[in-house]
DNA sequence: TGCAAATAGTTATTATGTTAACTAATTTGT
DNA sequence: ACAAATTAGTTAACATAATAACTATTTGCA
């Protein structure tokens, strides 16, 4: 059959533990270069406090949809956020189960003060790969995310 | 130039999210299953044990070059699979500062009844793939990793 | 030889990952 | 209208991630 992977002795997951590997050096890289820079925040806190920036007053439900996250994760960064005055939660009118999370001023200038930061790491960590590399890497990692979401 | 990443709306890291989404989809699913059969183990403690079972006697230190984790997780890893009588530690006569783990019979057949699962889980992941799309997987990643290493 | 530097591992601290059990509010079906 | 099911969020318990500070050895080198 085609979809056969190496040889037999691959007995170790090389590919799972590849895209593992990677994801953890990205994480840890961008971490440094926070720290770096004096940040004082970990990377997911950013990556909340980012989703905010580009849609302000999100619920924890879809903040955890759209980081990926679980809801017990969310709460725990969102009250280190609230505890730094990133964010204050609001409750909202319709649902009163729900709270609308807001960045402060603060919040936001925390965030527009790393986007270059954050755009530096990323030229950084994507140079010399075509746009024919992203759409290849984008359709194997969907193809796996689909084959175990069956 | 020719590494320019999609557009300059394109400010979230969407490669970067969708390599960390897929590490997390592959842990999380690899754990579901391991439920599933009972093993009562977490897919770190496989990691480490199936790493034993492929050289037997690593020391925490090779362990952690291996499985890419850190020293102090090591150490807590080893602690508990060490408790469930999966290994044991054997002072290193060469070298005191140094515990050699060894697999415990009960450890090895532990790993034995789990293959199987594993075996299935990857069949699973990667169906439909190709041996040109690994290797392509595989340039691409390293690529990441190599850039930011620099 | 002797002492500074490096190495293997542990402990402690703070943050996140995962699941289960829970509260409170809302929606659904009849 | 109302009981049952669902949903948003929290709390608790246990495991991993990351770093710093530490102990005990071993190695390097003047």
């Amino acid at each position: 059959m085609s979809t056969k992977i190496k040889t037999a002795e691959d007995q170790d997951n090389a590919y799972g533990f590849l895209i593992e590997r990677t994801a953890k050096l990205i994480k840890q890289h961008f971490h440094q270069q926070l720290r770096k820079t004096g940040a004082d925040i970990t990377v997911d806190q950013w990556v909340i406090l980012h989703e905010l920036y580009k849609e302000n007053g999100l619920n924890q439900y879809e903040i955890a949809i759209r980081t990926f996250k679980h809801p017990p994760t969310i709460t725990r960064i969102i009250d280190h956020l609230y505890k730094r005055k990133f964010v204050v939660r609001e409750m909202d009118t319709q649902d009163r189960r729900r709270f609308n999370i807001l960045l402060t001023q603060q919040g936001r200038d925390k965030v527009e003060n790393l986007l270059p930061v954050v755009m530096n790491f990323r030229k950084q960590g994507w140079s010399g790969l075509t746009e024919e590399d992203f759409k290849t890497l984008q359709r194997i990692l969907e193809a796996v995310s689909s084959n175990l979401q069956r």
